[in-house]
DNA sequence: TATTGTGAACCGGTTCACAGCG
DNA sequence: CGCTGTGAACCGGTTCACAATA
């Protein structure tokens, strides 16, 4: 609920929801700081001060109850209620976003797809129905989209942007490898492989065969 | 060639040459640290103290050439030389890899694909011939392999990343959402959709239809 | 006694103002 | 005169030490 959360922050919730998931699975009732801290790479204070943001999950002189500071997390990060999800564009990428699995399991709801190939719309990829980027309104308001999956490419990124935004679609997730630009209410978070393969190309070369990095990732 | 750059100014630079590129293919030759700031979403202070970690490229009172500033750029980011890169998990998302386009625009060449799979161990996917995991350390050695595509199933992720590690390769980017542990000489860079999406759910739900932000990402 | 929760110190990156220079 | 390059101020996130408490 506050505000002032360093992003840092948000990407280790990220990852402790990840690693008590894991806990949990393998039986793991109780934990620490310093276990949590352990398995995700950071320092046992990251993890308390994190955590210091949102209240207070654990027990003092045990830890914290795996199940319990899951569900926390996951209400905080927002992944409790479900989240309608378009993708635009049905290429190669859209196409594996369709079949990625896992998706569901925080109640990421792909609704459609959407190009602007004929040969692709009004068909079914994987069980998605694919539309005309022309009926992006219809669609949003109909299925009151949340989140776009935007992997069109390079050239027709910002129009396909603008599109969305003219829907009324919140939040965009960017595949595509160029900067896109949005008005204050639209959140954008990107994915970009480019950009991180460059990056760890400077890494190499810079300290050949010496370098320590965990890079968080969006 | 200096130490102690920060992370974040090597993002922006991979963003700049992208700027630059652009520009340059518009038929733009000089631009300001002013011009490229408002291109890449940042301030022209930002921009000529990234740059000033490296060197002098500008001209004052006149601004930067687009073409030098490119070049050196790419040589400061380590993308003149060829990088020799694998493959390693021929799934969905290794074979939209293994067909991306622009990957040897910075001189990333694809040798090979690894698999266990004993149908698809033999065959070529696109052009790239694939190997079993088994053979991996002759795979790297013969050609010299300086980055590892992740893109296996979470499960197989730490021991597909040891294998690596063994066999002597340098750089991983990992696609795989899992923390993936490697020693210290070794070189990871994270590319995590599903980070992505929660962080981007959270940011919605904070802040519904009132949030800005433009992420890195891995 | 073990481990959390947190105010304060520290550090590093960003912002800024201006000196340096074409 | 304009724009770059940079030392210094500022700010925010991380680290730390320790008080609080089961």
């Amino acid at each position: 609920m506050p505000k002032g959360i360093p992003s840092a922050t948000v990407s280790r919730l990220v990852i402790y929801l990840r690693v008590l998931t894991d806990l949990e699975s393998e039986g793991v009732s109780r934990a620490s700081s310093d276990h949590l801290a352990a398995e995700a790479n950071v320092s046992a204070f990251q993890v308390r001060k994190d955590l210091a943001y949102f209240g207070s999950f654990g027990t003092r002189g045990s830890g914290y109850t795996v199940a319990t500071l899951k569900n926390e997390l996951r209400r905080i990060l927002g992944l409790t209620r479900p989240w309608r999800v378009i993708i635009v564009g049905m290429g190669r990428l859209g196409q594996a976003l369709a079949a990625y699995p896992q998706l569901d399991q925080y109640d990421f709801k792909l609704v459609a797809g959407v190009d602007v190939d004929a040969s692709k719309v009004g068909s079914l990829i994987g069980d998605l129905p694919v539309h005309h980027l022309d009926d992006l309104h219809e669609l949003v308001a109909e299925q009151t989209v949340d989140i776009a999956f935007l992997a069109v490419p390079v050239d027709a990124a910002q129009a396909a942007t603008d599109a969305l935004v003219r829907a009324g679609v919140p939040g965009i997730l960017n595949f595509v490898p160029t900067v896109v630009t949005v008005p204050a209410h639209v959140t954008v978070e990107s994915v970009d492989f480019l950009a991180g393969l460059k990056r760890l190309a400077y890494f190499l070369q810079v300290a050949p065969h010496d370098g320590e990095r965990e890079a968080a990732a969006g």
